[in-house]
RNA sequence: UGGGGUGUAGCUCAAUGGCAGAGCGCCGCACUGUUAAUGCGGUGGUUGUAGGUUCGACUCCUACCGCCCCAGCCA
């Protein structure tokens, strides 16, 4: 007997099959019963006849539940009635994993806190489903995008000394070494690639021990990192936009009946093309004064300020060159205005917030380490990196674009804790 | 780490100081085309924990714990 996967049935149309899933959904209606089962490439109803199927075959359905792994044989067909357009007409069934009565997931409404602790139940619903394929195509994308334009991957350490930003670190104990430090970011490992490779990114997990408790944070997330030898911060942006219009335009293009499943409005996203806007600090200030915004000239952006700025705009906005005192050590001086540095926030429209940050990286050794004694960080940790300034320094620029945010914004979900498959966050370890 | 909210059946939620309930799930029965099937019947509780006020507490008070939302930090 033939097996087949649920996604190729159209293919054994009129055939008989067998075919291996996990039952979602039991309807009986006496002598006409319905079993719809998942096998991860999508569902399928096949329906069962009392009268035409072996007693022993009815017996068996009659004892089936939620999540039942099972094998069904039979004749495939085209049927409007049958979600996907294909259903089976049941010969045979077997039982290969029992499930018990308890299990925890319904066809219903539940709660996130139930859903989080149910979440290696949980991906197999399909919404989830839905926005696990399209995480995928977008990481397929990504490799594909910069695999395109000659750039190299390169793979950073994930322990690391005491490097990298400001916020909280996590530690382990590192046999003779003391502490090693889970990597919060890639960059400079990539700043040092990039003279080796020219065009190079990272794309990896990175880890940050902030105690933030909102839906845009996570303590484990992904990250794609690009550095370029010799883009400036303009340059820097190009790639930015380009890069998130190729992503946004792959899922449309190859993903619109997941995109279907999680109901977004696909309308927003068809807008994504760059040009994005380039909003200056200092005139978004302004702007923002004369919207009733109390922010000063020197603050940071707060997340109100940045949803009334992108609140005016169909696509990202790039919020460029902030003062030197809001962002990174790294960030080179503005040299028409050193009160500022020549870097860039993405943010996305919708309300989904800052997705990608950016910078021209400062490459004056005697500038950097000013910077680095003004913030107080640890000199001799950065020796290598002040190294690259000394030996061949060159003008370098790049970004970081955070996965799951932008997964977020493109599947239109309300918190990034669906858009990986296992979230890590302040009070959650397990699954 | 601050501000706000919340915690009641397996799940989602009612019960505003006076008998702890509903829907869903689950179990049983009926039903030959269902789409989270439907109809009828049944099952289900240490009201987060500890203390206090009261004749009486799911309800009011105190502490602790969990979770959610917002802010900050950032991607």
């Amino acid at each position: 007997m033939t097996s087949a996967r649920i996604s190729d049935l159209a293919s054994h149309a009129g055939q008989s099959v067998t075919v291996r899933g996990w039952v979602t959904h039991l309807r009986s209606s006496g002598k006409v019963a319905f079993v719809v089962l998942r096998d991860g490439t999508g569902v399928l109803q096949t329906v069962l006849v009392k009268n035409a199927v072996a007693p022993e075959v009815w017996e068996r359905f009659s004892h089936l539940t939620q999540e039942t792994c099972i094998a069904v044989t039979g004749e495939v067909r085209a049927d409007a009635r049958a979600p996907g357009g294909y259903e089976m007409g049941l010969n045979d069934l077997t039982v290969i994993g029992e499930s018990p009565l308890d299990y925890p997931i319904q066809p219903k409404e539940h709660g996130i806190d139930f859903l989080l602790d149910n979440r290696h139940f949980w991906l197999r619903t399909p919404r989830q489903v839905a926005i696990m394929r399209i995480r995928s195509e977008i990481e397929q994308a990504i490799q594909d995008f910069f695999y395109e334009r000659g750039f190299l991957r390169v793979d950073t350490p994930i322990l690391t000394a005491a490097i990298g930003e400001r916020s909280g670190l996590f530690s382990t104990e590192y046999f003779e070494e003391g502490n090693a430090y889970l990597a919060q970011t890639g960059q400079l490992y990539g700043e040092a690639a990039a003279a080796a490779f020219g065009k190079i990114y990272t794309f990896g997990p990175t880890f940050r021990a902030e105690k933030s408790k909102t839906r845009r944070h996570l303590t484990e997330f992904w990250m794609i990192e690009p550095e370029v030898a010799f883009n400036d911060s303009e340059d820097n942006m190009k790639l930015q936009e380009d890069f998130v219009s190729f992503l946004v335009q792959r899922v449309l293009e190859r993903r619109p009946a997941e995109l279907k499943e999680v109901e977004r409005d696909v309308t927003k996203l068809e807008n994504i093309k760059a040009p994005f806007p380039r909003i200056n600090y200092t005139d978004a200030v302004a702007t923002l004064q004369a919207k009733g915004s109390a922010v000063q000239w020197g603050d940071d952006l707060g997340a109100e300020d940045e949803a009334l700025l992108v609140a005016d705009y169909d696509r990202p906005i790039f919020i460029v060159n902030y003062p030197k005192e809001a962002k990174a050590f790294y960030m080179k001086e503005n040299p028409d205005d050193p009160r500022t540095v020549l870097c860039n926030d993405c943010l996305a429209p919708e309300g989904y917030g800052e997705i990608i940050g950016g910078s021209q990286r400062e490459d004056d050794l005697g500038k950097i380490l000013h910077r680095l004694r003004e913030e107080k960080l640890p000199e001799a940790a950065y020796d290598w990196y002040l190294a690259l300034r000394k030996y061949g320094t060159f003008p370098h620029a790049g970004f970081g674009l955070g996965l799951e945010r932008t997964v977020a914004w493109i599947v239109g979900s309300q918190h990034i804790r669906e858009c990986i498959a296992f979230p890590r966050m302040m009070h959650r370890l397990r699954p």
